[in-house]
DNA sequence: CATGCACAGTTGAAGCATCAAGTGTACGGT
DNA sequence: ACCGTACACTTGATGCTTCAACTGTGCATG
């Protein structure tokens, strides 16, 4: 079976897809543990909990979490049963629906951060060391550029500490 | 809320954390396009087909693509009703199955092959450059070090030419 | 103001992943 | 030979994601 790659990128691509399974794993295991949230459920918290009013329309909550309106829809649903995020009509735009962050849920997200932000510190800032955050930054800027050619991407944090 | 990363280390995190969600979306679709496959589907016939007689123990398998047995287990079956892998009693040892890649499962991956490494190369290996793709390694190579203490892991490659 | 179209969002079904439990095999000790 | 334990799986249920279809709102056009 031919080469498409050469020895060198193919090893940096085996590790690459081997980070990309098992990265999100490890922090998706310490989020549920802790916190009983997928990474992704977590990061929908965090984002509301920075936006002004703790409020946001679905859609533009969507594309901060880089996700479907459908995915993001039932995900708000399974929040909305725990109370930690209303849904309401929006007054000025009768086909918008706001999600926002209730007490209960910025109280969650403030239990959760610290530990999360943690993980990822242990397992990628201080993984990586001091010196080669840059070349991190750089590399997934580049990355990120073929992904989203449009550069329509927000800003997809992790948010507050992560 | 505090920050529990520095400024330019967040900016790194949230651009990592925004390809985990990106990338791997974008190798699903080319793959479920072109293929009909998951990535992870295609990385197990991929790892067979690379495998002395195309044939290797569940376990083994299992730990070439980082996954736990259980996932492993119903993805083979999966692969099984679609006749590219067989499944077979191993005559040395009572308690392991061997998975083999079918001739039809190897014409599976040979048609694939190509596409899928076209798109690597193409939105990891071009986007970051001949001159980083040294640091890609590097850097991925300390995160796996984190990720999986015991030296474990086996290759975890995507196989020819991914 | 009627028609058509695009946008914002929801819903239900189907597929895949994860978890807990179960089966059967090897192996160590007694 | 017998027992207990650890291993190599498999299976079924549950939950999340994705996909396709659907509702309802705004907006442009004639």
């Amino acid at each position: 079976m031919a080469d498409w790659l050469t020895a060198d990128e193919q090893r940096a691509w085996r590790r690459t897809a081997a980070v990309f399974t098992l990265l999100p794993a490890a922090l998706d295991a310490q989020l549920q543990r802790d916190a009983g949230l997928t990474q992704f459920s977590y990061l929908v918290l965090a984002m509301l909990s920075e936006a002004p009013g703790r409020t946001m329309p679905m859609s533009e909550l969507a594309s901060m979490v880089s996700s479907s309106l459908s995915r993001l829809s039932h995900v708000v649903s399974r929040l909305e049963k725990q109370q930690w995020v209303a849904r309401e009509p929006c007054a000025d735009n009768g086909r918008v629906t706001m999600a926002r962050l209730t007490d209960a849920g910025w109280d969650k997200v403030v239990a959760t951060a610290p530990g999360h932000a943690a993980e990822v510190r242990r397992l990628v800032i201080d993984a990586v060391g001091p010196d080669r955050v840059a070349d991190l930054d750089a590399i997934t800027g580049e990355i990120l550029r073929r992904l989203d050619p449009g550069g329509r991407m927000r800003a997809n944090p992790l948010s507050q500490g992560c």
